[in-house]
DNA sequence: GTTTATGCAAAACATTTGCATAGTC
DNA sequence: GACTATGCAAATGTTTTGCATAAAC
């Protein structure tokens, strides 16, 4: 299994905030250490039980700069609850595992183009939009196979 | 300007719920009522304004029961509020005017089926969407050409 | 030294819940 | 009369804000 290199993910998102003229802290180091760490979104809550010693509103705010900047990105929850999680640069959307909470981003698929065409049609100037697809990922459906829940 | 009759669609709004064996009482005609003039999505705490002698926890419980039968359906704001609209029954999306708050329905635009492809290219298995559409409504773009904000 | 960030506590919201009372069927 | 719905108030959970202090540039 490739790990991918923690501090220098946690580094670069340090840098793109400088690059938006905000300033080096330790707190946003520590931040940036914890949210380049994970696999999968999370919320904003489970960043404050992780980082204890930081102060609530310091990482709203920086969470809040993170995602402006684009680094990181919002995700919603079939459940209607806010997560994030780092963003590969760019629009794109996530596959949402219901099961086991991983995220994979979804390629392959113009939903821009369709929806330019949709909005065309509607005389509707299109300006943005969010999608979030929600199912079961490959390995949780291939450990139902194994052992299967409930077969008639 | 054809405008949709009212009272008729509160008491559809009602018989719905009577359908699924909830009882009809005062406060749900009155929530059903102000629902049915709506013609645009709305915040449960507007509702709650619109009837200040209802309280809040039966605004909230009847709106659930409309979204669970379908007939009203959440809506994502792009500033990440929730809001509620009636809903023209089955999965459909909107296209919402960031400016003037009308929503219409997406048609013509087959993301159910593009979805599923994208699934099985990915392995994986499709579960749900949520698909939300922001821009500006033909008639707030021809209001802005005729007396534009800023033109160069 | 000036400006920005932090931490705390409190406020602000939206939504949910427990429970006694009232209303429906 | 049995069961469901209501209203209130309080709890919940998340996010925001004011402000004095501390840290970064």
């Amino acid at each position: 299994m490739v790990r991918a290199p923690v501090y220098p993910l946690a580094q670069q998102l340090i840098q793109t905030l400088q690059e938006r003229g905000y300033r080096d802290t330790a707190p946003r180091r520590a931040l940036a250490r914890v949210i380049a760490g994970k696999d999968r979104h999370f919320a904003a809550e489970e960043l404050r039980n992780e980082l204890p010693h930081l102060g609530r509103a310091t990482i709203y705010r920086s969470l809040k700069l993170l995602v402006e900047a684009g680094v990181v990105c919002r995700v919603l929850l079939e459940d209607g609850n806010l997560h994030y999680q780092l963003s590969h640069r760019g629009h794109h959307h996530h596959l949402l595992c219901v099961e086991c909470g991983a995220s994979q981003d979804l390629v392959g698929c113009d939903v821009e183009g369709m929806l330019k065409q949709a909005a065309a049609l509607h005389n509707f100037q299109l300006n943005g939009h969010w999608l979030e697809v929600y199912g079961r990922c490959q390995t949780c459906v291939a450990k139902d196979e194994a052992s299967p829940a409930q077969v008639s």
